[in-house]
DNA sequence: GGACCATTCTACGCCACGTAGAACTTCTAC
DNA sequence: GTAGAAGTTCTACGTGGCGTAGAATGGTCC
C-alpha cells in the first residue's frame, strides 16, 4: 500500500520536505542527482495516487501534488500495518518495545506520558 | 527484506504455527486451501532462505526448513525496518504512540514497565 | 493560429513472485 | 546391484509492480 520504489520513495520524500504542493515540474527539479523526463515524475505521481499516498490538486492549468499525510503519520500508520500482520498484538508489541534502543524507549515513555 | 508475496507469508505462517522444523512437502500438505506442487513450496522456501527469513537443516537425504525469528520477533524487525525510514525517530513513535487503540497502548505501557 | 506547457496514453525493460516440469541424486527394497 | 521412490536442483514461463520516457492530446497566451 505504500511506495516500495526507491523513485516512488525519493518524490513523495521530496514533497514532505518541500512541506507544501508542488508541480511535476517542481518535483523533478528538487529530485536529487536525477535529471529525469516530467513525464516519468508523472507517472509516479500518479501511482502514488493510487495508493492514496498523495494527492492532486487543480491549479489553473496545471496540477499541484501533496502528500496526504505527514511523514511521520506515513511511518506511523505503516508500523500499524505491520503490526496488524500480527496474531498475538500484545506479543509483538512486547517484542518490539524490548528491542529498541535506549533513545527510542526515552520517546516511548515521553509519548505515554503524553497519553 | 521480508516476503511480502502471498505465498511467502502463507509459508513462513505454517512454519510458525507448527513451531518446529519440517519439510518441504510437510509445508505444502498443511498450506490451507491450496493443492500446489512440492517443487513450488521449495522454491519459496529457496528464496525465503536466501532472505534470511528461514533456515535449512539437513536431515539425513532430505531437508527440514524452520524460521529463524518467531512471528513476533519478524513482526517487531519489520517495525523496526519501518521506523528506521524515518528521518525524525522520536516524532514518528509519537505519533504511532498517539495512533494505537487502548488495548495496543496498555500492552504498551505493561511493555514499557518491564524494562 | 502558432508556440508553449501540462496532462494523458502507451510502451518497454527489469525484477520479484507464483507456479511447476525436467533432470539429477540418493536411498531402499527386492 | 538394479529399479523405483523420494528429495533436490535447474530452468523457465506468466503476471504485475516499478523506472523510464516518447507520442499524442488539450488548453493558454499572444
Amino acid at each position: 500500500m505504500a511506495g516500495r520504489g526507491e523513485l516512488e520513495r525519493a518524490v513523495i520524500d521530496v514533497l514532505w520536505d518541500a512541506g507544501a504542493p508542488m508541480t511535476a515540474r517542481a518535483v523533478a527539479d528538487a529530485l536529487p542527482g536525477r535529471e529525469l523526463a516530467v513525464t516519468t515524475v508523472l507517472t509516479v505521481l500518479s501511482r502514488l495516487e493510487g495508493k492514496g499516498v498523495v494527492r492532486r490538486i487543480r491549479d489553473g492549468r496545471a496540477h499541484l501534488y501533496a502528500a496526504v499525510a505527514s511523514r511521520e503519520e506515513h511511518t506511523a500508520a505503516l508500523m500499524h500495518q505491520v503490526l496488524d500482520t500480527a496474531t498475538d498484538r500484545d506479543a509483538a508489541l512486547a517484542r518490539f518495545v524490548g528491542s529498541v534502543s535506549a533513545p527510542d524507549l526515552e520517546a516511548l515513555r515521553r509519548a505515554l506520558d503524553g497519553r
